[in-house]
DNA sequence: CAAGAGTTATCTAACGATAGGTAGATTATT
DNA sequence: AATAATCTACCTATCGTTAGATAACTCTTG
């Protein structure tokens, strides 16, 4: 009886919930395991330890986040559209699905993270460096080390906003601050 | 004998610190009390719950931080000059302190704290904006909702790049991103 | 086909650690 | 004597984790 998602999928899927909302701490193998159906117990069998599936949820959405931007050398797209899809990126996480960025959730508290799940956090942020510098570079930056610092700043901006918007509870702060970042 | 600074300080002092390393659950009563020397039972003496103890630090910690930046209409500074003073606090934090900023920690994890801590997180905000909004329209002729986006914008930003230069180990990022504020 | 072996996934049941919190005795200070 | 501060001793809840039994499914083989 094989079901839609996998029982690994669905237990990523309710980890990555609950960390988005309560960071690090606020996932736990007994929480996950009712709300997918199984016993605490038998989530260890597909991640052995809480690092693992710590980390494992951090690598997913790294990799399903800089999927849904695309590639930032994509001849289709110009720059300008690709940066407003990666603020829009951000906005929908906020909007629509009322979480926290996971990896601005893991880089609040990095210190107190167990290694791997800082390391996977770690990546998310230079891989978004990364899209984000190519892009920038394509649009005009002509120097890397200001396209990094452009790069850098339009990360922290935005995982700020989201701190911010969801702290007041007004989405409208979050636009006010994307608005800042649109005219460069 | 009377020393100098009270068990309460103390207890607030340890609470503060290891919830800018590790958010609301980074701290708890056990670790507290073996910090200062008492026990954990005592502490409650000084704080009747947790709650109560994350909203004082909270407020402790709004309040510091207001004050240690002055008056936003002090005639005796530029705008410009409490615009770095601004920008200074929070790299003292990051590069001396070593610390994530408490509120923007605890905003990152908003929806999971108690009614209590969450209201004085959102004052942090609210305080920071409005001296912000003071110092930016005292800056220009700005309207007053175009101060609001640009006080939220390096609210955002700066709380962002906390986060980001934490998370890559890279105190030079948080710098990278304070520089593209600076120009404004 | 039927039986058994292997593998995959889940279970029960517990362990030790830590959490927030409380009651009531005790000590120290005024 | 009264108040302020701390203590001991415990409670209940939750945590990550583990050992070992038990299903459930797949595959091989007679």
């Amino acid at each position: 009886m094989s079901e839609r998602t996998s029982k690994a999928e669905q237990i990523l899927d309710a980890a990555e919930k609950m960390a988005r909302i309560g960071g690090y701490h606020g996932f736990s193998f007994r929480e996950i395991a009712k709300d997918v159906g199984i016993k605490a117990a038998s989530v260890h069998y597909h991640f052995p330890g809480k690092q693992d599936l710590g980390a494992a949820i951090a690598k997913r959405y790294t990799e399903r986040f800089l999927e849904s931007l695309g590639a930032p050398d994509d001849p289709g797209a110009a720059p300008t559209e690709l940066l407003q899809r990666y603020i829009a990126a951000y906005r929908r996480s906020l909007v629509e699905d009322k979480l926290m960025c996971l990896c601005g959730m893991f880089g609040a508290e990095i210190t107190h993270l167990p290694d791997k799940v800082a390391r996977e956090t770690q990546i998310f942020f230079e891989r978004n460096r990364d899209w984000l510098m190519t892009v920038i570079m394509r649009a005009g930056k002509k120097k890397k080390a200001d396209a990094e610092k452009a790069a850098f700043s339009i990360l922290a901006t935005l995982e700020g906003a989201m701190i911010l918007a969801r702290t007041l509870d007004d989405p409208a702060a979050f636009d006010a601050v994307a608005q800042t970042l649109a005219l460069e």
